[in-house]
RNA sequence: GCCCGGGUGGUGGAAUUGGUAGACACAGGAGACUUAAAAUCUCCCGGCUGAAAGGCUGUGCGGGUUCAAGUCCCGCCCCGGGCACCA
């Protein structure tokens, strides 16, 4: 073999090996055990990032790492390739989003090749294709046929000057980012499809999921935000013009209802709308509450603002007047649009009431707090449900919690003004985007039928790339030829939708159509029956919840529909965390990115794969440091240089270990506990970084044979064999060459898993750390099968414990097991 | 504001179930080889102290539990992710 490592070379004969070879193509096979590992399919923006490459080179390890369990291994790759950063290209470079995606595509799917990752690049995907959005259009209108589907309206952000939506990040400081004009919110008709109907279950079947992030699962599990409370309603002292004489609100805190002494509206909920007449005052502030833009963030960080209404509402207990207020932390989108406010013990109603003037009434109290509620301040056990008393509440007065809730609830039941009701935060999935660059919405609007789904046989809707793109507005909505049509239902002319999808609804299913991508009969076939769910998904820690949440509830819509045949798709799911420099996220916007390309050219792609999997564990944020991809070549170097002298020394004896020294049982000792680690560290622990290091210590070990004589050599053979099978999954091209020079048989990525060998570990004598009062104070070599008494008697007779325990007494000895003695005295 | 993470040497990180803090690397220092440099190899490397053995101290801050706390509990501070139209 070579006396130096020629990373470019090596590299690119190892990938022309896989390519001939088709290594990574798959078929269903029924012999082995299939294991599906996916990546989450990157956005083309342009060229592979830092993220990119840990993300895929985690993915690659794994699915390597299983394929050497003698697993029968999928790892597709795609292309999320709808969205906005295409239009926003195509306005800058006068390019239309077709062709600037489709350029992307080609350059990143060239780096990825480059990196030698395990694609079954046959099974590619770009989700801009009408082959497939054609499926993702039909689905739609099985959705709309179950009742799934609907249109209400929501709020968006809009820019009058432009006379466009704008996206949440297109939003800066309140304002448009191309006219810098203040946004506001306002309503249109939208798409939504009813992921409440699913709440429950996604709520429960976060229990199943015991392989994903604890973190994860209590992510999504606050999103979704189940509660239990009572929908009541207060009655109206002056009917709405509508007729409407009641105001619905919802509570999880029923026993505090004696203290509701105002409701709260939102300024777009109808008490408000109709409040304003006569009064400009109220019509004004009403209006300014539009202004600003729909993220929560924004309207939980304003400042809280209020105007009464003049009208009273009845508190459904006692029939006394409220009064009504507007506002602006009120949410329209929220339940009803309307909260009942209890200042005596919310802190935020507290503070408004402050604010405002507003009557503050007491009527829980702590059973063990000797102070006196006092309401100039907030008391902050509210949320404490235990050790609470009700007061103040006539003939609800002394119960408990759920005493109180119970009779309050029971009482308004009886009158037919509430009941009890579960509640969820999560709301439905807005899926209608105003833009060009997305899949069109399958809808026809007909003057006489209404809204219909475009049939089956018309399916695809194909949106045309041959636009003019100017950037304000989306061009499909000025091309009759696009949105002119017939009815399907009645014939005469009709209008297409020419709104387009979230592309969330992409990549909610992607996952699956990888399993059958080719099939122009079908959204799914049976070998997404074989495949899904997916064994592993890996992917950024940022998509935790929206992604996750919107592809699980996809799976199970598709299973409703009978497509797959489980109830969630990612059975095992690991978080990567973020690239970062300088402390802060990599991103263009900041200027601050690495771009891969110039060190897979100068260090070769497996420095740049080791180098991404041993600066951190892959779920924490990694620092980026051009000085540690230096370090991990030089080890890749050092490895070969190891197997070249290895070679060099001739074939090994075969080993025999019956009569080894000390230094030849503990260099093999080594190698077999690395395999221990190794395996685990990849198998259970998915802690990358720890098994580079293991075998790391392993090649500094070797150092400690004297030569390369008899049976030393053989042991050397032992641990590099082991070393390269196990390095395999991170840099695959270097391993593919040094088996080879280690006279291993087929190619390293096919070979089977080192084999632990127990006896290897066994060690006559073990090193124990004695502690005087939990400081450690001496060390001793004694007989690993030494017992307790023995142990505790030799640890009381080192020097410098004598020293310590001098003039103390004694009082308890502790002995771990083959770690430690502490000897406590005073 | 709300939800979820994180904080350990000069740096990235290790310590897996409460049991030796700093594995493995990077940077730095000293030495070897070399005309020289690069590369490579050897040794040192938390702070204070000591000739050494050793001692004291140390895991964001303040308390607590325990024979023993980076790890568990309570209260803070700072940084990151998400907040429904960025993907």
């Amino acid at each position: 073999m070579d006396a130096q490592y020629q990373a470019r070379e090596l590299e690119q004969a190892a990938q022309q090996y896989w390519d001939e070879h088709g290594s990574f193509n798959v078929k269903q096979d029924d012999t082995r055990e299939k294991y599906y590992c996916l990546s989450m399919l990157p956005y083309p923006s342009g060229a592979l990032h830092m993220g990119h490459v840990r993300n895929y080179t985690i993915g690659d390890t794994i699915a390597r790492f299983q394929r050497m369990q003698g697993r029968n291994v999928l790892q597709p790759m795609g292309w999320d390739a709808f969205g906005m950063p295409a239009e926003n290209a195509a306005i800058q470079n006068n390019v239309p989003p077709a062709t600037w995606t489709a350029e992307n595509i080609n350059e990143m799917r060239r780096q990825l090749m480059q990196l030698g990752f395990a694609f079954d690049w046959e099974r590619e995907i770009a989700t801009c294709h009408p082959e497939y959005y054609r499926w993702e259009q039909w689905f739609f209108t099985r959705l709309f046929e179950k009742g799934l589907a609907y249109k209400k309206m929501a709020e968006v952000n809009w820019c009058e000057t432009d006379q466009t939506v704008l996206a949440n990040e297109q939003v800066v400081d309140g304002c448009c980012w191309r006219c810098d004009e203040p946004v506001e919110r306002r309503e249109m008709a939208q798409w939504f499809i009813k992921i409440t109907d699913y709440a429950e279950e996604l709520l429960r079947d976060l229990d199943k999921l015991e392989h994903w992030p604890e973190q994860v699962r209590t992510m999504q599990r606050n999103w979704i935000g189940r509660s239990e409370g009572v929908n009541l309603r207060f009655g109206l002292e002056t009917a709405l013009t509508t007729g409407e004489d009641s105001l619905e609100v919802y509570t999880t805190r029923p026993d505090t209802l004696m203290g509701a002494t105002y409701v709260a509206v939102a300024p777009q909920h109808p008490v408000a709308q109709q409040a304003p007449a006569g009064n400009p005052e109220l019509s004004t502030f009403i209006e300014e509450q539009s202004r600003g833009k729909v993220a929560e963030a924004e309207l939980a960080t304003m400042e809280k603002l209020g105007m009464a209404t003049g009208l009273n509402a009845l508190h459904p207990l006692t029939g006394e007047p409220v009064p009504i207020w507007i506002a602006n932390f009120v949410l329209m989108s929220y339940g009803s649009g309307a909260v009942m406010s209890v200042p005596g013990h919310d802190e935020r109603d507290h503070e408004f009431a402050r604010k405002y003037q507003l009557p503050i009434q007491q009527v829980i109290a702590r059973t063990d707090d000797e102070h006196e509620y006092q309401v100039e301040q907030w008391q902050d056990w509210y949320s404490d449900k235990d050790d609470i008393v009700t007061v103040n509440s006539g003939e609800f007065d002394g119960l408990g919690f759920e005493a109180a809730f119970n009779a309050i609830a029971d009482k308004l039941g009886a009158q037919g003004l509430g009941e009890r009701t579960v509640n969820y935060r999560l709301r439905d999935w807005g899926v209608s985007r105003q833009r060009y660059w997305g899949a069109p919405i399958p809808i026809i609007y007909c003057d006489d039928c209404g809204a219909l789904p475009v049939p089956d046989q018309d399916l695809p809707v194909v949106l045309p790339t041959e636009v003019e793109f100017e950037g304000i507005g989306s061009p499909i909505k000025k091309m009759p030829e696009f949105y002119e049509t017939s009815c399907p239902g009645c014939g005469k002319a009709a209008t297409r939708e020419t709104d387009t999808f979230d592309t969330f609804m992409e990549s909610s299913w992607y996952y699956a159509r990888y399993c059958c991508p080719r099939n122009g009969e079908a959204m799914l076939d049976g070998e997404a029956d074989y495949w899904t769910p997916v064994d592993q998904y890996v992917g950024g820690i940022e998509h935790a919840i929206l992604h996750l949440l919107y592809a699980r509830f996809y799976h199970k819509l598709m299973r409703d529909e009978g497509l797959v045949n489980s109830d969630e798709p990612f059975t095992r799911l690991l978080t990567q965390g973020m690239v970062l420099k300088d402390g802060a996220k990599m991103s263009k916007s900041k200027g601050n990115t690495v771009a891969p390309q110039g060190l897979i050219d100068r260090y070769g792609a497996d420095t740049v794969r080791l180098f991404s999997m041993f600066a951190a564990p892959p779920d924490q944020s990694l620092e980026w440091s051009d000085a540690g991809v230096e370090g991990a070549h030089r080890f890749l170097k050092r490895l070969w240089k190891l197997v070249a002298a290895h070679v060099e020394a001739g074939e090994a004896v075969a080993l025999d270990s019956s009569n080894f020294d000390d230094v030849q049982k503990a260099v093999r000792r080594k190698t077999h506990a690395t395999i221990a680690k190794v395996g685990d560290d990849y198998g259970r622990r998915q802690t990358f970084n720890t098994a580079i290091a293991a075998v790391m210590e392993l090649s500094n070990e070797l150092g400690k044979l004297e030569d390369r004589s008899g049976q030393n050599l053989a042991i050397e053979r032992e641990a590099l064999r082991a070393a390269v099978l196990m390095l395999a999954p991170i840099v695959p091209h270097i391993c593919h060459t040094l088996w080879q020079a280690l006279g291993g048989e087929g190619t390293v990525m096919d070979q089977a898993w080192p084999e632990l060998d127990e006896s290897a570990l066994v060690r006559d004598s073990i090193e124990l750390v004695i502690q005087v009062n939990g400081k450690v104070r001496a060390r001793m070599e004694v007989a690993a099968q030494a017992d307790k008494d023995t142990v505790e008697a030799l640890a009381l007779e080192q020097d410098n414990v004598q020293k310590f325990l001098e003039g103390n007494t004694v009082r308890k000895v502790i002995v771990v097991p083959g770690k430690l003695v502490n000897i406590v005295a005073n």
